[in-house]
DNA sequence: CCGTCAGGTTACTCGAGAGTAGGATTTCGG
DNA sequence: CCGAAATCCTACTCTCGAGTAACCTGACGG
């Protein structure tokens, strides 16, 4: 009782405390959003009081910042992987959807952080988050750039296009279809759906009939 | 000076009132998000005092919900009319993107509360965006239905992607690609990407290769 | 044993902002 | 001209929640 460090009790070093508090303040902000979560929410998940929140965060927004970057990060490495580890285009988009498909799955929900935030009018928030939608979908352009004769504001519209259906798709199946359809299978048709309207495309100018 | 009714002036009638302010509760709303205003500031927005405000919503959140209704009817007849101008599946996919971006375009900027709200946490508010999503959605999965092999929960999904793919390129051509590229062009873009990608599907079942 | 310090707590301050009480003023039918 | 109904305003109240001041405590090297 007295000894063992369980869970709940003691005092900790000051790395862990801050992980643990990271840690708790992702669940409440993901099933609160930011807005109606307080600190002293926070405080209470954590098992600790509000002013040690403020040893290691300046401020509520700067411990939102931290899960925020965190979450981009993680999506980041997840399609930034997809990409390296091969050179078709097609299975390229395949893995790129597959990582929302995962992100979206992960259970701790740092999805709802970068996806459905309800800070988006905070410039800081918005600034990180644009960045990193646009990074996929400049990355998706380049796909689209190699294989069509599309130029390059077409192909980064396209980009876009593509990262919006696999975030948006990957969260209705989280919510609504994840009983009826697999996530191999969700993120494979979706992926198809991509993959078919880019090759689809001729090698030089926009469609006519 | 005394005479014409001049916007910013004197005594309205009840319901000339409610329009006045739902307006100016729009362009507060959108532009800095519903956390942000202040009942302050749609009052002097309007030329009006707070108390005003109560006598024709009872809540703030009352009044932005007027709004986010608003702007759903909007979107919803711009995209209905689209669909029942046509049987040709192809043009209806292309009406249902352009909807999306001339709803993006409107100048009053209701999509942002549609498509970017900060209350998204208010159940309210959510129910009401996830309904108009699924509205669209089912609109695209019935096209899909008819015209492949998939399933009613993949044609759904496929229906999401379809939306969200919209959504997104809509907005992102609204802040950085609307000089490059025309409406019409843009939209166009994006429903070639989407048909194209329906049409590749195989009459019965999943891709392969 | 004792100083000291990292780690923690209780109990505040203080500003912001939603919503309201109560009193003016304008307008208009009679 | 007159009263009463509609419209609007000034000036509050009251709650909620971020951030803080000031104090406590257990551990550990000397």
């Amino acid at each position: 009782m007295t000894i063992t460090g369980a869970k709940p009790s003691g005092r900790l070093p000051k790395s862990e405390r801050r992980t643990q508090v990271l840690s708790s303040a992702l669940e409440v902000f993901v099933d609160a959003g930011y807005h109606a979560t307080g600190m002293d929410d926070i405080a209470e998940r954590a098992g600790v009081s509000k002013p040690v929140l403020y040893q290691h965060f300046t401020s509520k927004l700067d411990l939102y910042l931290a899960l925020l970057d965190a979450g981009i990060d993680e999506l980041h490495a997840s399609y930034a992987a997809g990409l390296r580890s091969t050179s078709d285009n097609k299975v390229r988009v395949q893995r790129t959807v597959q990582a929302y498909f995962e992100f979206v799955e992960d259970p701790q929900g740092a999805y709802r952080l970068v996806f459905e935030s309800d800070l988006i009018n905070e410039p800081a928030v918005r600034e990180r988050v644009d960045q990193a939608d646009l990074a996929v979908a400049q990355a998706i352009a380049h796909i689209i750039t190699e294989d069509t004769g599309l130029s390059p504001q077409q192909a980064l519209l396209l980009g876009s296009g593509m990262l919006g259906m696999s975030q948006v798709a990957a969260r209705r199946w989280l919510r609504h279809a994840r009983t009826d359809i697999s996530r191999e299978e969700a993120a494979e048709l979706i992926a198809s759906l991509g993959w078919r309207g880019i090759s689809g495309f001729p090698l030089s100018h926009p469609p006519e009939e």
